[in-house]
RNA sequence: GGUCGCUUAGCUCAGCUGGGAGAGCAUCUGCCUUACAAGCAGGAGGUCAUUGGUUCGAUCCCAAUAGCGACCACCA
């Protein structure tokens, strides 16, 4: 054999896959293709936090990208995959923070410049670390193009952004309830904020009906210290009970205030008493209800959280506090009804875990309903599809309902808002840079907005920014955009899907991707969430440290649908690692029985690369047979890509590859490998290694590093790099239909005679006289006797015209229309008693031997649990004993 | 409360818009056979959650029920 096509004895993908990275990346091959005839296809990554690790969720959804890249760009497209990475406001905010505190410092005392020189320090030895495991994973992404959402060009893309809606009048300033984290200091938005049940109280609480001395409205509260800035008493206008109380006044305990009684729907009748308190400054529907009835806002704490000062004797107080002097004091005036028990949901941050608060506070808003009716639209129409569709719903039911978007956040580290403010005269100036004057009062004080913009701000522009954009004219922006495929989880579909359609529609005026590809998570073997919490989280780079990387990435699609989440199961790993072992194998028989490099590339090149069609007269029944099935192969799993099925395309090669390819084909083809005639090792040489290194081309996107190693050691006929090698033909018409039949109903033909030879105590390989009944397939028959009797299916075939030249007493197998004959002492050798023991000593003999053997392999014994090892050996003594006694009889009759 | 999804072999899941019930793992039976014991050949194991409907025919379409899960909203 020629050493270039000489493989490792043992499959480790150590051996090759870091090897394999480097060299592709030196190569270029990440890069689009300079020919810009050809079509384009872009997929942005989306941005994982700068320092953040991956997870599986990363390895899930750079997987399914990397497969759809790779798959695209064997096809000819010319493709880019362009990778980035997310400041991630808060998050990182958070971490520095905490840094600090550990160092005994704090972000007020760096000053906000200091603060973001710490802040770029952690980014710099944090950062990064994501983007070298992505590497690990095989990701052939583009690391020339990569972005990071703070970068130089980001920065002015989200400039031009907010220039522009302020210009148009979609970007205001304004005071509104947002989420407010007491910890933070910053407000969040709804998607940061999650709940918490938290056990309480529900305090009933009476409140003197104006001009009364016995009659009380009763409210039901869980937050008895907001009670001090009540400004109504609400029910529900078809509430019954409370009707005539309607336009009527009560009298607030402790504040002894007048307040009006009104009526609103949002109230429910059957919660507590349906009465509530309305406090327009603390709390949302209070304060929606609060605008809808012209009610007075009042402010109950102070801006850090304490009790303000409308009471004096409870100012400064800790709202926990604040509650219980309240309670005492509403039960001393006999105010307090009851108390019951309690469960509620809390409000709590993401990010430090403390408690929200609603607040009423000056932001900056995106006036969101015009931009998201046109972007749902957009999806309404089907310029845009989701994958699955049923994720649509999703989609539209969030721009459907849309709210204003808040977009100022009280950090540093983010995209400062890029107001500024005349401090003589108060003029909003939005510009680039800071403007010389004031253009209202000449006035040369001006100050920069302290506030930075919401994260998503900038993402919400990743798939043209990360071009070039807002130059229209950059070379990137032209090629690819728009993009085609965009792949995330279905967590984030509201808050960057929708937006990124929003902006994209609104700045580029069109869908900034065709295709959203929506996958889920992957949960742990329990089917529970994978979290940092409960600790169950298991890490790729664990996984892939043990099995390689194409068995975690086969693992997380196989047999997997898209938008289902996906239980991970080790067992999968298994599987993957033993179908990279087998076709490694595969490999190996491949190459060493390869016959002369120069005469299969002759061969090969004549009948499939430049005429594309076969070439009949040389081929077998079974390479018909197996050409056939690969051809419909390559049909079917290009259609599944196209239509995003990846589990079940990859799922095809491997029951392909292993079960038809190896089982069956290598088997029927080795009487041909072995013989002596170099014409026909030249022709199977040829097919064989035309249908396996074909495979691999299907397999590669999936399993990029086996399969680029074993493709280089087998004869190559264009780029000896499977990588950027061309898909295998797509054929859509099948030439050898009739030869699959036929070799299928041979394959149950075998199946069946193993089956009765078993049944009849004959062993397996025995060979028999086949006696088959035909008229018509008489030659595909003679074509395929070369297998059927070199492997010992049968030692003879005999084609009859008719049924009545088999004899009265043969064993008779029927396959769909094929009906084959044994004759019965084929089946069964009556031969003398004396042959039949000195058989039965042979063959014990060799089970001796086999014992033996099989006991000093280090593959089994170190493989099979302790109590195989010991049923084998006990076997084993029993073989002896039983030879032993053979023998005696065999002396005795002799 | 609104929306969506799931229920198929012991386990984990496929089943691509109505006709064959499938894969991997586990299990059982035979196997050292010169690519592979990380393997080969074979077997067992399912009323496709339940009940109705549409149809010549339903795992698949429709309706209802039950269990599980997710998302959104709300939780005074």
């Amino acid at each position: 054999m020629n050493e270039k096509h000489k493989l490792a004895d043992k499959f480790n993908p150590k051996d090759f896959e870091d090897k394999l990275y480097e060299e592709w990346e030196s190569k270029g091959f990440f890069k689009p293709s300079d020919d810009k005839t050809k079509e384009p296809y872009c997929i942005m990554m989306p941005p994982p936090n700068v320092t953040g690790k991956l997870h599986m969720g990363h390895a899930l959804d750079d997987t399914i990208q990397d497969v759809l890249i790779r798959y695209k760009r064997m096809r000819g497209y010319r493709t880019l995959w362009l990778p980035g990475t997310d400041h991630a406001a808060i998050s990182t905010e958070m971490k520095v923070v905490q840094k600090l505190k550990a160092e005994g410092k704090s972000k007020e005392e760096l000053g906000r410049e200091g603060f973001l020189d710490e802040a770029w320090a952690w980014t710099k030895e944090y950062g990064g670390i994501i983007q070298k495991q992505q590497r690990k994973l095989g990701c052939s992404c583009d690391w020339e193009r990569n972005r990071f959402t703070l970068d130089e060009g980001m920065s002015d893309a989200v400039l031009e952004q907010f220039i522009k809606l302020y210009n148009k009048g979609l970007i205001y300033k304004g005071k509104r309830m947002v989420n407010w984290c007491t910890s933070c200091n910053t407000s969040i938005s709804d998607a940061e904020v999650e709940y918490k049940e938290e056990p309480s109280h529900l305090w009933h609480i009476r409140y003197k009906i104006t001009g009364t001395e016995d009659q009380y409205i009763e409210v039901a509260t869980t937050r008895p210290e907001t009670m001090l800035g009540d400004t109504a008493v609400a029910v529900h206008p078809d509430d019954e009970r409370y009707k005539d109380l309607v336009g009527k006044t009560c009298i607030l305990p402790i504040m002894n205030k007048e307040i009006p009684i009104i009526a609103d729907d949002f109230v429910e009748m059957e919660f507590g008493t349906g009465c509530v308190k309305i406090t327009p400054a603390h709390d949302m529907n209070d304060y929606q209800a609060g605008l809808r009835h012209n009610l007075e806002f009042i402010e109950v704490f102070d801006k850090d959280f304490k009790m303000g000062d409308l009471v004096p004797e409870y100012k400064g107080m800790e709202l926990k506090e604040a509650r219980q002097k309240i309670v005492e004091k509403l039960e001393e005036i006999g105010a307090l009804v009851n108390t019951e028990d309690y469960t509620h949901n809390v409000a709590k941050c993401e990010r430090c875990k403390n408690t929200i608060e609603p607040k009423v506070s000056e932001q900056w808003f995106v006036s969101m309903k015009d931009l998201a009716k046109r972007a749902a639209d957009s999806v309404r129409n089907g310029e845009t599809k989701f994958v699955p569709q049923r994720y649509e719903k999703q989609y539209f039911h969030w721009l459907d309902n849309i709210q204003d978007w808040c977009i100022s956040r009280q950090l540093w580290w983010g995209h400062r808002i890029p107001a500024y403010y005349c401090e003589k005269c108060g003029e909003i100036h939005v510009a680039k840079e800071m403007p010389e004057k004031c253009t209202k009062c000449g006035s040369t004080k001006l100050v920069q907005d302290p506030d930075t913009l919401d994260t998503w701000f900038s993402s919400a522009l990743w798939p043209f920014s990360t071009l070039g954009w807002p130059n229209e004219e950059s070379e990137d922006y032209k090629d690819f955009y728009p993009t085609q495929t965009l792949v995330t989880g279905f967590d984030i579909i509201t808050f960057w899907i929708s937006r990124m359609m929003t902006q994209g529609l609104e700045f580029t005026n069109q869908v900034p991707f065709k295709d959203v590809l929506v996958h889920g998570i992957v949960r742990d073997n329990q089917g529970r969430k994978m979290s940092k919490t409960l600790g169950n989280g298991i890490d790729p780079l664990d996984v892939i440290d043990q099995y390689g990387t194409d068995s975690l990435r086969f693992s997380l699609l196989s047999g997997t649908t898209m938008g289902n989440d996906i239980r991970f199961m080790p067992e999968k790993l298994d599987q993957a690692a033993n179908f990279a072992n087998k076709i490694w194998n595969a490999a190996k028989f491949i190459t060493m029985n390869l016959a002369d490099d120069e005469k299969v590339r002759e061969f090969c090149y004549e009948v499939y690369e430049k005429e594309h069609k076969y070439n009949p007269e040389r081929l077998r029944i079974e390479d018909k047979w197996i050409l056939n099935k690969f051809d419909k192969l390559v049909q079917e799993v290009s259609k599944n890509l196209d239509n995003y099925d990846l589990g079940i395309a990859v799922d095809k090669i491997y029951g392909f590859m292993w079960n038809e390819f190896c089982d069956w084909y290598i088997e029927m083809v080795k009487p041909r490998i072995y013989s002596e005639d170099e014409a026909t090792r030249v022709a199977v040489s040829d097919i064989l290694n035309h249908v396996f290194s074909s495979s691999l081309k299907l397999l590669h996107p999936f399993m990029p590093f086996v399969t680029s190693e074993i493709y280089s050691k087998l004869i190559c006929f264009g780029t000896e790099d499977l990588m950027v090698s061309n898909w295998p033909t797509i054929r859509d018409e099948f030439v050898f239909d009739k030869e699959e039949a036929t070799v299928e109903k041979l394959k149950k033909l075998i199946v069946e005679i193993r089956n009765i030879r078993t049944k009849m105590n004959v062993h397996p390989a025995k060979k028999s006289k086949l006696m088959i009944v035909s008229n018509d397939i008489e030659k595909e028959i003679k074509e395929a006797e070369e297998f059927l009797t070199k492997l010992g299916f049968a030692n003879e075939i005999i084609i009859v015209k008719d049924e009545s030249e088999v004899p009265q007493n043969a064993v008779s197998i029927v396959v769909d229309d094929l009906k084959v004959f044994i004759p019965f002492e084929e089946l069964v050798d009556i031969e003398e008693e004396i042959k039949r023991l000195e058989g039965e000593k042979t063959k014990l003999e060799a089970e001796v031997l086999r014992g033996e053997k099989m006991l000093s392999n280090p593959g089994f014994v170190n493989k099979a649990p302790e109590a195989k090892v010991n049923e084998e050996k006990a076997k084993l003594e029993n073989y002896k004993q039983m030879l032993k006694t053979v023998e005696e009889r065999l002396a005795s009759l002799k």
